[in-house]
DNA sequence: ACCTGAACACCGTTCAAGT
DNA sequence: ACCTGAACACCGTTCAAGT
């Protein structure tokens, strides 16, 4: 009985954390206040967290795992085809940012310290980037995408969908979050231009 | 004389809260230590800046005008080469992202709201996008990119930038951060892959 | 094992008082 | 006009005490 209630207050405490920042922000995010509209004391949290950055930490690893269940159900959904892979698991990456951008922003605006940061986060963080880049070194392997380092091909997809993620939740691309139609359209536009240049041309004419 | 110092104290804050912004990251920020720092009481600061948001908005303002200039400084030297411009725009951008990561992570990681921000800043943003876009849609016109919506093509530049100076600053790519040489390799490589993808190609093969 | 509540050092902000 | 320092409400963290 009793691990039950401490996982329940432990999950809560997550949970109330996640809502908290997607609302309020990193600045506003105060572990007393999670604490409160938990139903626990202020010194409760530190029997599940160290400290305000670990629980922190804790909803960012979440975050990551969300990323990378997108990759690997856009795998099983779209077998044999690493582009549709890849357009269907970004616009699971940006639906998220949509949903969470608290979380997001925690996640990659520089609030956490990954040099110093736990290993449950860490490793969560490299999962998802290791199943994004089995996403592009498959489709290099299909011949579909040019014959580049997957790596340099992943750095360029990831960038693209974060930075479409950034100008949807905070800058001029904000009317596509209230309007989900026109939300698909954007994702849709955005991996039309990405795959323009993963994928192979034939004639060379640059510089 | 009072206003020569009333500008010295103000724009001593401002450096020293940029310094801060940088060294400690926006949770460790607080305004009580830049006046500390900047050798007045703490509630000098509340002269100069209406609260803790005003100054941080300033900094941030300051990093705008920086890449604006970058555009600007980008299109003088190679005047006629759309190309060479945005590479070279980008190449600052991304050394600014190296020499400043807290001041990045401030202007893109959501720790402002720009819907409520002062208008200082959002000039300076907006200002900051339309240099951008003047350089894609010069190369639009000059018959260079693919002839799509400068818009759309701004939007694919900025991500790759700014997802660029991410994963130097917080993730595998933060070695490049200490070699000045394998950073201005990295920054031809993915100057490279976005050129790759703006540039017109001659034959379609998509699906 | 988990939680509470006092305690301490800190922070943002305000404001009367000084120059 | 600008700055100081007391004041207040808040926060992160610790810890003795309770169940």
């Amino acid at each position: 009985v009793s691990e039950a209630t401490a996982t329940n207050t432990r999950d809560r405490l997550l949970a109330v954390a996640t809502e908290l920042v997607d609302r309020e922000g990193l600045t506003q995010f105060s572990l007393r206040t999670v604490a409160k509209r938990a139903g626990v004391s202020h010194g409760a949290p530190y029997r599940h967290f160290s400290d305000r950055t670990a629980l922190l930490e804790a909803v960012a690893t979440q975050g990551f795992s969300h990323l990378t269940s997108c990759c690997a159900l856009a795998s099983r959904t779209h077998p044999g085809s690493p582009e549709r892979q890849l357009r269907e698991a970004g616009a699971c990456y940006i639906r998220f940012a949509v949903r969470h951008p608290g979380v997001i922003h925690l996640m990659f605006g520089g609030g956490l310290d990954y040099s110093v940061a736990g290993e449950a986060l860490v490793r969560a963080a490299e999962s998802a980037f290791a199943a994004l880049h089995g996403l592009l070194a498959a489709g290099v392997e299909a011949g579909r995408y040019r014959d580049e380092d997957p790596l340099h091909l992943t750095y360029a997809a990831w960038s693209m969908a974060h930075g479409l993620s950034l100008l949807i939740n905070g800058g001029p691309l904000a009317a596509a979050r209230e309007d989900p139609a026109a939300l698909e359209r954007l994702i849709g536009t955005v991996a039309d231009s990405l795959m323009y240049g993963l994928l192979k041309r034939n004639t060379d004419d640059d510089h």
